[in-house]
RNA sequence: GCGGGUAUCGUAUAGUGGUUAAUAUGCAGCCUUCCCAAGGCUGAGCCGAGGGUUCGAUUCCCUCUACCCGCACCA
């Protein structure tokens, strides 16, 4: 059997056949940023378009919408992200391991470390002498900001200063209001978007695994705070039912309850799902987070609006609490990629193929002519092409090479099936489709061909 | 951000202080071929960027950038 699939497998055939390449490339790249092919967009357009049709279309106390990237910075302060995603770190000057300034004072036994601003944390560090937990001397502090930083309108002042959002979710709080003002859908409801979000990332990397600039599946349902568990289970139900979707080995997926003191400011409970990356080992695609009516309750206050849900059967308004399944799209797609990934052998060569599930494949179904120098079967099997590329869109001609190599190349993006115009075709009307994952050749007639391939 | 490593056609690799940088595969075209990277011919395509040393640098040195491995960070 082969070695060991690495992640750099997946990544080079990623670029090999369009699917990802890394962004900025003839500049010399741009750290955490990576682009999305021909295929690749396709593939995640699958994806998203089978998210949206299981969480959003599928159900009915589901809403979407799109929200801007930029917001009003109060937001978040509201939100809390201006001080969680604002980190002091300080260095080990010997060992130049990096340390959270703050969580290193309160564990010094120093109070109030949250109120104190970064030039008072550093001249506590050199009055008291703090040292290290290695007993070493520390560098002077500094001010990490996750989040990226902007300008709106033409002055750059601070009065001036926006966010390219860290996460989705706060668009949906921002309208929820909104959406009950429209609709006034009964509790539970949830609203849901799909969008690119950036975070300053200290250290990107492993392929499109981190990211500065990053696409969440993301999903805000409003609940009565008593049935949070109850709701809280249903939804990990529902990611199950997700990843099933996507395909994914069972054996490669992890549940993981998150800590207390590991969880977000908001969460009173998450759990973290885990994908066996080649290379990587278990790494987070998904989070389930009860928030709480933590970011309601904030807007509430910080904007003076009335956020208040109120009951039709008459009872006391109230701010509804909120479970937040969310999805790293580009993580999902990472995930489907890797999962699909498969080496065997054939005719004594090996074979790499994409097992992408069929609703997955950015390309349905590939049309040959057996022989390309036969104008008789070219022509049929253009008209074929023609038939199933009006229906299915993403079809793909292939009459390059000989038969075994328009496989091959078919196999390496994942089509599931191949479909050959030879001179029997000419004869009764039949053609050969070829399964991608077995190699099996069955002969299907033309008027059946559509519902052998969808 | 720190330490280590890497950077040569799309991909995987070889190689060199000196004429035109190589191999495989892929890609494109033509021929051939009645089903699994077969065969023949042709073609395009590479030394990450910027400095320095040198008569001459893809090769040696420095800086930068990106990627990989560790550490730290990841609300």
């Amino acid at each position: 059997m082969s070695d060991k699939i690495s992640l750099d497998d997946i990544a080079s055939l990623a670029k090999r056949r369009g699917f990802i390449y890394q962004g900025s490339e003839i500049y010399g790249g741009l750290a955490g940023t990576w682009d999305y092919g021909p295929l690749g967009v396709a593939l995640k357009r699958n994806i998203t378009n089978a998210w949206w049709k299981f969480i959003v279309d599928g159900r009915d106390d589901m809403y979407g919408i799109d929200s801007t990237i930029l917001m009003n910075p109060k937001v978040w302060v509201a939100s809390g992200h201006v001080d969680t995603f604002n980190d002091p770190l300080i260095e080990d000057v010997k060992t130049k391991k990096r340390y959270r300034l703050d969580h290193l004072l309160e564990e010094q036994g120093y109070e109030n470390v949250d109120a104190m601003s970064l030039e008072e944390m550093g001249q506590l560090v050199k009055e008291k002498g703090i040292k290290s937990p290695d007993g070493n001397e520390l560098g002077a502090p500094a001010q990490f900001n996750m989040m990226f930083k902007t300008h709106v309108g033409p002055v750059e002042d601070d009065e001036s200063a926006a966010y390219l959002r860290p996460e989705t979710a706060q668009g949906m709080f921002t309208n929820f209001k909104n959406v009950v003002d429209s609709f006034y859908p009964n509790l539970p409801f949830g609203l849901a978007q799909i969008g690119r979000s950036f975070r300053n990332e200290i250290s990107p990397g492993n392929f499109i695994f981190r990211l500065r600039e990053l696409e969440i599946m993301e999903l805000e349902y409003f609940i009565n705070a008593g049935d949070w568990e109850k709701v809280f289970e249903s939804w990990l139900a529902v990611q199950h039912e997700w990843f099933e979707i996507l395909g994914l080995d069972q054996a490669r997926l992890k549940e993981h309850e998150v800590p207390e003191a590991d969880r977000a400011h908001y969460s009173k409970r998450t759990v973290d799902t885990f994908y066996d990356f080649p290379s990587l080992g278990f790494q987070e695609i998904a989070g389930l987070a009860y928030r709480t009516d933590f970011d309601l309750k904030s807007h509430q206050e910080s904007s003076g609006k009335n956020l208040e849900y109120r009951p039709k059967d008459g009872g006391q308004p109230f701010i509804p609490h909120v479970i937040e399944p969310t999805f790293g799209l580009d993580r999902n797609v990472m995930a489907v990629l890797c999962n699909a990934y498969t080496e065997d052998e054939m005719n004594g060569e090996k074979r790499v193929f994409l097992k992408l599930p069929k609703h997955l494949a950015p390309v349905k179904a590939c049309v040959s002519p057996l022989l390309k120098n036969k104008p008789e079967l070219v022509d049929k099997a253009r008209e074929v092409y023609g038939l199933l590329k009006k229906e299915l869109g993403a079809v793909m001609w292939d009459d390059n090479g000989n038969i075994g190599k328009r496989y091959r190349r078919q196999d390496e993006i994942g089509t599931p099936a191949c479909i050959v115009i030879d001179f029997q075709t000419l004869e009764d009307n039949t053609v050969t489709v070829r399964d991608r994952d077995t190699a099996a050749q069955t002969r299907v007639a033309i008027g059946d061909l559509l519902t052998t391939v969808e």
